[in-house]
DNA sequence: TTTGGCACTCGTGCGTGCAGAGTGCCAGGG
DNA sequence: CCCTGGCACTCTGCACGCACGAGTGCCAAA
């Protein structure tokens, strides 16, 4: 009957939770025997062998050599994270060590480093933390300075504490009374505003000055919608690359790839971009879509001032890693971090 | 006679050459056979033993167990740096490749950014870029704005493009034109000079101005000198650690303290400061003051906008590696780095 | 001072053999 | 129908021994 079935497969479930836990353990293959001591599962080990071997038959086990212990598949690990595992949370004194370290923070470019060097420690793996991401950040100043009569220098400043700088090379001269109206007609326009929706705000700017003045007016704003733009400027803090020599010890083979590619911005930026905003999200080996890291997992979650997530972070590590402390330190992160940002 | 005694330590100095161009090209220890057979010295390999025999009575070399080939010790690659070694100037193409590769800079970011990447992929090794610093730099610009009633947001530009951003609480709330005012007032004495010595210029400041103003003047000024004189500040850029995979096969032990001290920023800090600001620096193997760097090879120089340095740049290798090539890359790439500096 | 010869030392690679761990399958019991 | 104990089989890892080659140091002769 089908109480019966149930039965079984709960079983099949736990051999597999077992079989990621010893094998995130030990990293080791695990065999049937081992298995029946360390986990109190009811049952000899030869019932727990046709488990592994129906297991094996759907693809969440692997073993690498006729007799030998099994170890996870990435589908394997993907119905762990799924099903078998909760986030744990951090210990009361984890928690306090977080707050404590972040709260030191001074600026913008602080909290960044404080966290993903945290990150690292914590997870004992490669952290990474995107910058607060221009886009979905609002305008808290926009500045402009004539530092020649032909030169303007122009200054954004986002409520995340970032501050972007441009020069303007204007095509004529360019009157400080023009420059101070322009100056308040476009933060009374655009501040608090998010950064893609200020363009639209201030398309008709133009049309509000003298036909003479019109050319340097589009050339700031011009400057000003580039600066505003540039996705280019998404940038990235890495830390706890060392502890990637704790991997295997198959090494260069494993760590080489991922090296590079944790050089490359790019193959970062995509590899968050990918996370979901809220929820946290986790890839698991060749889920990954960069080739470098395909047996690596990507734990990532968005973070933010307030309620909403304006940048993300994450860890990246092994597939036979702790994923329930990893993603419950990778949590914790982010909402201290998060308050951290609402609060300055 | 004295000329004998010449002849012989040229030869010495001939095979030891000999031993680090092959032992850098090999990774082997190399016995004194192979020797006569690659490099056409015009004796027997029995004369080179002998002379192997005496440099490492000397300690110039080494053999890691008896009757294996020699390795040159830190003391060998020394001599060879010193006396035996001459930069090797880049081709032209290279020198093309390296305009070309820099030329596309947009701003000091993206310079720093593609001299770092370049320098990785000249020398196949851990390239390190300071951001020119602030210390040597001169003021551009000093802006203030009033983002409320009684607080002021400062910007520092300086002229190797730099932008530090700081908030300032006053105690009282600012009235617009005593900001003003005390800009233009900053800005004509500090333009232009040196950021260290600004503090100096701008002391008798609070003096010009009202009582009452003066407790706002003075904490605005304070959160100034603070800026100038952040050392922490002090950034660095780092490229190319997928090259560590390519050392040894020996590899955890060697790679992870590297890795440990590359992030940190302190140390890396240390590591450019103990450059010679115009000569380059060779530090070889144990000469690293740093613990985890004993086994490595740092290859540094300054760099800067026109006959000055203002930062420095360099390479972190094996011991064994090509110094004459490392070297001329290093060096070639401080030159056009320096170059655009100055015109931009 | 250089050279050729010779004995010696060691590290490396390879084949063998053995122990241990783990599996798959099968027949019996609840 | 499912679980269990037993059994034969396979494979890895490791220790051992051996021969080989590279390289040395020393010595006597040129």
């Amino acid at each position: 009957m089908a109480g019966e079935v149930r039965q079984l497969d709960d079983r099949k479930l736990a051999v597999l939770r077992a079989i990621v836990q010893d094998y995130v353990g030990t990293e080791e293959p695990v065999g049937s025997k081992a298995l029946v001591e360390r986990h109190n599962l009811g049952v000899s080990p030869a019932t727990v062998r046709n488990d592994m071997a129906a297991l094996e038959e759907e693809g969440y086990i692997h073993q690498p050599h006729t007799s030998a212990g099994r170890i996870p598949t990435d589908k394997g690990y993907r119905l762990f994270v799924d099903k078998l595992a909760e986030i744990k949370p951090m210990s009361s004194p984890e928690r306090r060590a977080i707050r404590h370290f972040l709260d030191g923070a001074v600026d913008l470019d602080d909290v960044v480093t404080r966290t993903v060097r945290l990150l690292a420690q914590l997870t004992r793996q490669v952290a990474v933390v995107q910058y607060p991401s221009l886009t979905r950040s609002t305008v808290r100043h926009i500045e402009l300075v004539a530092l020649a009569p032909a030169k303007v220098m122009l200054v954004l400043i986002t409520n995340t504490g970032r501050v972007e700088q441009r020069m303007v090379d204007c095509p004529g001269t360019v009157g400080e009374t023009v420059l101070a109206d322009l100056r308040s007609r476009i933060n009374t326009r655009a501040a608090g505003q998010r950064l893609p929706d200020v363009p639209g705000l201030l398309e008709e700017l133009p049309a509000a000055f003298e036909a003479a003045d019109r050319p340097t007016v589009s050339t700031v704003l011009a400057t000003l919608f580039e600066a505003l733009a540039e996705q280019n400027e998404e940038r990235i803090m890495l830390a706890g690359t060392a502890n990637l020599t704790r991997f295997g010890h198959d090494f260069p083979l494993t760590i080489q790839p991922v090296l590079e590619a944790l050089e490359e911005q790019v193959v970062l930026l995509r590899l968050l971009g990918e996370t979901t905003d809220a929820a946290m999200t986790v890839r698991i080996g060749r889920e990954n879509a960069y080739e470098g890291l395909n047996s690596t997992s990507v734990v990532s979650v968005g973070y933010g001032s307030g309620d909403e997530s304006v940048a993300k972070l994450g860890v990246i590590g092994p597939t036979r890693m702790d994923y329930p402390g990893t993603m419950g330190a990778v949590r914790a992160v982010a909402r201290y971090v998060g308050q951290i940002l609402a609060e300055s």
